[in-house]
DNA sequence: CTGAAAGCGCTAACAT
DNA sequence: ATGTTAGCGCTTTCAG
């Protein structure tokens, strides 16, 4: 299995010594070689179908020309657009990526994270949610270079590359304001998420300069489950008034909304209008096509990689967050208020 | 950066030789060293944080503990429960998977298969397409471990694991039948993949078998554009009369076929009913809820990478095809032929 | 049971 | 411009 054929046999072929095939196989040495040396190590090379062997080199360079990406769960929709993102910005340096998933497990992602640094990982990407201690104050304390993904960096000075969620969802108020609703409801992430309490954050400040009648409902997961429950919950108190409109924290929870409207006889937008979070893939085949805020997933996931980059080839770390303009996608789940 | 301390510094503290702290911190060979250095080895180790530098030992032991897994696109719902599974089934080993995206360019497919060799994996998931001549063939000469997921070997002896694909084909005509309708049609996907010739193979069975008049229309791609501008043809068509029943090829079909209908102002499943095929991740949320093929795409991956691990135990090769249940979710967009 | 020594395949510092 | 040498951190013979 694998590469049989080593620098050793190239430089027999070629009648050269292994350093000076090294040299001729690299890029940033090459022009250290004589042409016809280069030429004749190439065709060795080429002839033996010599491939480098990147474990012996990383071991010599210290480097394994690989990046860990830390998420909670690569089926949850917004991670894959996110993960090629990254990608596509590794791959032109011919660097890798290896994703695991933490399925929001602390013990699994300190597990993780000790497995990607004894890979010898050259940097770290963190799309997990943790908004108090998570493992990135760790990786920092070890001289680990990282940075954040969708979630800010929780007092660890990592660079973080997030979507203007404040302005998404002051957008979405907006929207609904224009429509006449007064009495709105937010549909709050769990609180360990970042995103979460800024998204609600939003919502309380955006209701207060429309002045709409504000309320914050927390939900225990980002999912349609917790959703749904949450929205039941409304639905079925007799003390609190029903909303015209709630802001969901994401497109999950408001998924979970749909079926809890559909559940109570309710339609939307009819009785209830309801927006997401995210642009899921899909969003706009929902029942209703689902008015969302669209987060250029890809783009911070490029955006995250090139920062990293960045601090791989010594660039000072910078504390910095890259906030990308997000954009709310008008669909049918929105409707005047009545 | 990364692990400062090695093997020599645990030595040292503990009193023994290198080869000794070896023998002692790896599971196959600790029983060879006395209970009590190995508790002096063990203490120093965790004392100093240390923790076995695994680009080192996979020079040694010449594998990386790493799984090359490709597959054409990861934005694409069937795939990352598909490397959910794969996962699911590695880490407890100890491995890792690499995944990288084809995007269905054979170029990019030979390429990202060379450097994941050069990364020295110890093994290969092939989710890509391809039923002619991918690159699993020169995977196969040069000796590399590999198993197939969600297509067939094409010829390679490679084993595979597959969903019930033509008994899923077969449970949607059968459920259509007993709707009454007769007039079916299929939307097969690119011949490229195994898959869309299973599936319409089994389609043109299933019709023959039942007494209906089917109809196979060929795609381009596995894509919402795809169905859509297939469906369009079929509607604007005066020649062909229109089936009241369509079979996609997978759900993105179907969902192409909602929009085409929505266009032509036509119904589903008043006017037309639809299945999908794979019931991807919401399918059930679409409008209208999507009956659809349940493919078990977790499993799948899951079977693959047992397989694969075998392979690398060292168990026998065997050419096998696995071939996984699936189960007809029958939801709202099939209705009674009218 | 443990020490000694070799070496996986490569790169980089040092010679020449 | 190229040869020589050392060694990255680990495992694994081979002795003892």
């Amino acid at each position: 299995m694998s590469s049989r054929v080593t620098i050793a046999d190239v430089a027999r072929v070629a009648g050269v010594h292994a350093g000076t095939v090294s040299r001729a196989l690299n890029q940033k040495t090459e022009n250290q070689v004589n042409h016809e040396t280069l030429a004749r190590v190439r065709q060795a090379a080429k002839q033996l179908g010599y491939a480098p062997n990147s474990i012996a080199r990383g071991l010599r360079t210290n480097s394994s020309m690989t990046i860990g990406v830390i998420i909670p769960d690569l089926t949850n929709p917004i991670f894959p657009p996110i993960v090629r993102g990254i990608d596509s910005r590794l791959a032109v340096r011919g660097y890798s990526a290896v994703v695991v998933n933490t399925d929001g497990s602390d013990d699994a992602e300190r597990l993780l994270f000790e497995s990607l640094v004894q890979r010898q990982v050259d940097g770290l990407i963190f799309a997990t949610g943790h908004s108090g201690h998570s493992i990135a104050g760790e990786a920092f304390d070890r001289d680990i270079k990282a940075v954040m993904v969708n979630r800010d960096s929780g007092g660890v000075p990592y660079p973080a590359v997030v979507g203007d969620d404040a302005e998404g969802i002051k957008a979405s108020l907006r929207h609904l304001a224009a429509l006449g609703h007064r009495r709105v409801m937010h549909l709050e992430g769990p609180p360990s998420f970042s995103t979460s309490r800024i998204r609600a954050e939003a919502f309380v400040s955006g209701c207060a300069e429309l002045g709409l009648d504000g309320h914050v409902v927390p939900c225990a997961a980002y999912s349609v489950e917790a959703g749904q429950s949450a929205m039941d919950d409304v639905l079925d108190s007799k003390v609190t008034a029903r909303p015209t409109a709630v802001v969901a924290g994401n497109d999950l929870l408001a998924l979970g909304v749909y079926h809890s409207l559909r559940l109570h006889a309710l339609t939307c937008p009819g009785d209830v209008s309801v927006v997401g979070f995210n642009d899921m893939p899909f969003a706009g085949d929902f029942q209703p096509a689902m008015t969302t805020v669209r987060t250029p997933h890809f783009e911070m996931g490029a955006e995250s990689a090139r920062l990293l980059l960045e601090q791989i080839d010594g660039s000072q770390l910078s504390a910095l967050k890259i906030t990308l303009p997000v954009e709310l996608v008008i669909r049918e789940s929105t409707g005047p208020a009545r």
